[in-house]
Parts: C-alpha cells; structure tokens; sequence
RNA sequence: GUGGGUAUGGCGCAGUUGGCUAGCGCGCCAGAUUGUGGCUCUGGAGGCCGAGGGUUCGAGUCCCUCUAUCCACC
C-alpha cells in the first residue's frame, strides 16, 4: 500500500497505492473545498497540470449541497468526475477557523454554519459518516486544532480528547466500510497529531496514535500563527516518532520553502490554499520568487508569468494580458494564475522527487531555494 | 435671453450657525493572507476647495464679479 522507494536522510520518496490509483510522493495535494478548485479550474485542467490528488472539504460539502445528495449522485468521484484519489478534510480545522459561535464538548462541536447560521453538530462518528458518504479515497480523523498561543493546560486537555475521538473515527470507520451499500468501502483513514509548540505534548501524542494502526499520519495545528522556526522544530522532533512504514501529511502548508523544509525532515503530503488563494489574488509563483501580478511594472510586460513554464497560461499569454484581466476582475484571469501556481507548485513536487529518486534532494533544494529569493 | 442649482484629489461625494492638520467611498500605489467565506485586513501617494476681489483675528463655508456646467421657462 504505502513503499518507500528511496531515502535521503529522512526524506522519503515513496508510492501510496488507493483504489483510486497511485499517488507517488511527496506530493502536493490541490485544494478544491467545495468540490471545486477556486478560480474556475475544472477537473479536466487537473489532469493537464499534472493533480495527482485533489482535496476536498467534509464541513463545507456537508452544509452544501449535502452528504447525502452526493451521496445519491454516487460519491465525489462521480460527483464532480474525478478518477483518481480524493482526499477529504475531517471539519475539524473549520471548527477552528470558522470558530463564531461553537461549543466543543466531549461527544463532538456544536457550531453554526457559515451559509445560514443554522446550529450543526459535528463529532467523530458524524464526520466520518459524511465522509464516507462522500466516499473520498482518504478521510481524514475528526480532531481539534488549539490555537497556537492556546495555554499548556488546554492543549493536554485538547489533545487527550483529539486521542478519544481518533478511537471513535476508527470504529466509525471499520463499521462503515463494512456496510453493504457503502460506495468506498476501502476508504483509508488518516489519524492527526496535535500539540501545539509543545514538544512532549506532540511526542507523547505521535505515540499514542501510533498504536492506532491508521493508514496515515497527520500533523496539524501548524502554520497557524507560530514561526516558520517553530514549525520546522515541531517536525523534527515529532516526525520520528509516527510510523515510517505510513505517510506523513503536513496539514495546510505551506509555501515552496516551508515544503522543501518539511520534505527534508520526512513529510509526505502536503496540502495549502496559496497557490489558488494567491493565484486568484494575482501572486504568482515563480522560480526567482513570488510576483505580485498587479503591481504596475508588469503593465507593459510581454514575457510569460515564467519563462520556459509549460503552464496553460505561460504557453500563451502575457503578464501584461493576465494584468489586465486581473484588474477588470475577468475570471479567465484568476484562473490563469490558479492553474500557474498548482502547475508550480505539482512541477516542483514532481523535481523533488526526480531530486530524490537520484539521491541529490539536499542539492536541489540548496539551489531551490536560492533561486526564491523573494519568497516569504 | 430669464430664473434656479452645482463647482472640493482620477471619478462620485461629505464638510453642521465661518475655527481643519479639508474628510469619505471607489480608483491608483504597495504589503499581508498556510487542513479557502472569490474574502478580508494594513499602509501609502494624490487637493493652493472653479477664477478674481471683498468682509473677518480667521473663509471650503458669508458678500460681489467672472467662468464652466446642469435643469426649467422663453
């Protein structure tokens, strides 16, 4: 299921087999919340710019249009005509981001939801319900993410019951999978670590779900106020203590940087919403650094986002076109500089693992990252 | 031609009985954004308040003249 091809140091270079196909890693997931890439991206320009996996948003699909109904229309797969693996968030994080009003308790969260205000409850065995509805190739465990500044005391308490719910996914789950009518009935689970910046807290919790037996391991709670520094410690000292015969998903990051980082000290997986967000904000990824699309320099501008890019939109138009379309507010030119950004962003994952599959990832990412000069 | 209205940064406007360092929205310029509410936030540049004269300690605000423009009526 999970192979490891090669190692450098603690970077892994392996193959994850799903029902839905092969995902070789490290690997960027694309992030279509709602079933949808943000900026008018179709499933069919995922196939172009090389989407391995696309992820999609249990909380969000749950308010809209339903579980149920995708559920009736055959799945997400069918739903929004994408073969190959979909990986589902569990609703926790918006617990956390979309936090108005909501009260977490033992048997799960009561919050409202963001289309209408109406009061849902979300716990473990409902998220997994959703998602096995949804019938996504990896689901992910229902959990809590604590503030990063949150106190040592909350996060213990957070963390202990982030444990008792991974149990109740787990249960969920194994019941689910085994129904008659369920539509994936392979449906992985993935378990997440929390903690955090507390280190003893993340460990003793690594371990703890370690013994779990999911089929993948997250971090998350991370790239959410803390320093990159911070970040990176937090990986390094956790890392070792999730099972290396399973991946590793660093949840919601990052930036280029931040995923070479990440790489290096054994992440997996990786998912973030800037290559779409930016893209659909005119902030575009390049090898020399990240421009910012609106700024007037580019007005005149005839060179593509990136020279040499094999993009859709670097085949073909003008920083000084998407300019102008960006500053009409013409949809065609975020989704110009959406499908650059996730072209970047699965290009360069496809370099690191050729990087790693030769045994010259440490170089790669020297030369990387010097290249980014103005990357943040 | 007569009567009335309006003239304030690129555009649209606020500016109370005269006291401003002349504001606001959009736009412009730049920056944020990490398991996504196509958002949101933060900075910045840019005005001798149509022109000229007067009253006053003090005028974007009051008076006179002119110019431009809009509406109505001839």
């Amino acid at each position: 299921m999970y192979q490891i091809l090669k190692r450098e140091g603690r970077a892994k270079r392996a193959v994850f087999t799903t029902v839905h196909g092969t995902i070789q890693t490290p690997v960027f997931m694309n992030v279509g919340t709602v079933a949808a890439i943000k900026g008018a991206v179709s499933t069919e320009d995922l196939e172009k710019i090389g989407t391995q996996v696309e992820l999609s948003n249990t909380y969000h699909l749950h308010v809209r249009p339903g579980d149920r109904v995708i559920r009736q229309l055959g799945g997400l797969h069918k739903f929004m005509s994408w073969d190959k693996p979909i990986l589902t968030d569990s609703g926790g994080f918006q617990v956390f981001s979309l936090a108005g009003l909501r009260r977490i308790k033992e048997e799960g969260v009561y919050f409202h939801s963001h289309i209408d205000g109406r009061k849902i409850f979300m716990g473990p065995e409902e998220s997994m319900q959703i998602q096995s509805n949804l019938a996504s190739t990896i689901a992910m465990a229902f959990d809590e993410c604590p503030a990063s500044t949150a106190e040592r005391g909350y996060v213990e308490a957070s963390v202990a019951r982030t444990t008792r719910w991974l149990v109740r996914c787990r249960q969920e789950m194994a019941r689910l999978n085994g129904l008659e009518d369920t539509i994936n009935k392979e449906q992985l689970l993935f378990g997440i670590n929390q903690g955090a910046v507390f280190d003893d807290i993340r460990i003793d919790h690594a371990k703890r779900i370690a013994e779990l037996a999911c089929d993948g391991y997250a971090l998350g709670g991370l790239a959410v106020g803390e320093s990159h520094e911070q970040m990176y410690h937090v990986i390094e000292e956790t890392v070792p203590y999730l099972p290396v015969d399973k991946p590793t998903y660093l949840m919601g990051v990052g930036t280029p940087a931040n995923i070479l980082e990440a790489v290096e000290r054994g992440v997996d997986f990786f998912d973030c919403v800037y290559p779409s967000r930016n893209g659909r904000h005119g902030h575009l990824y390049t090898n020399c650094g990240k421009i910012n699309l609106f700024n007037a320099k580019y007005e005149l501008d005839e060179r593509p986002i990136e020279e040499g890019c094999l993009c859709p939109a670097c085949r073909r138009y003008s920083r000084a076109y998407i300019r102008h379309l960006l500053k009409a507010k013409e949809m065609l030119g975020m989704r110009l500089c959406v499908l650059h950004n996730l072209y970047f962003y699965n290009k360069m994952m496809e370099e690191i693992r050729e990087a790693l599959d030769e045994g010259r990832f440490a170089s790669y990412k020297k030369q990387k990252l010097d290249g980014m000069q103005n990357e943040m």
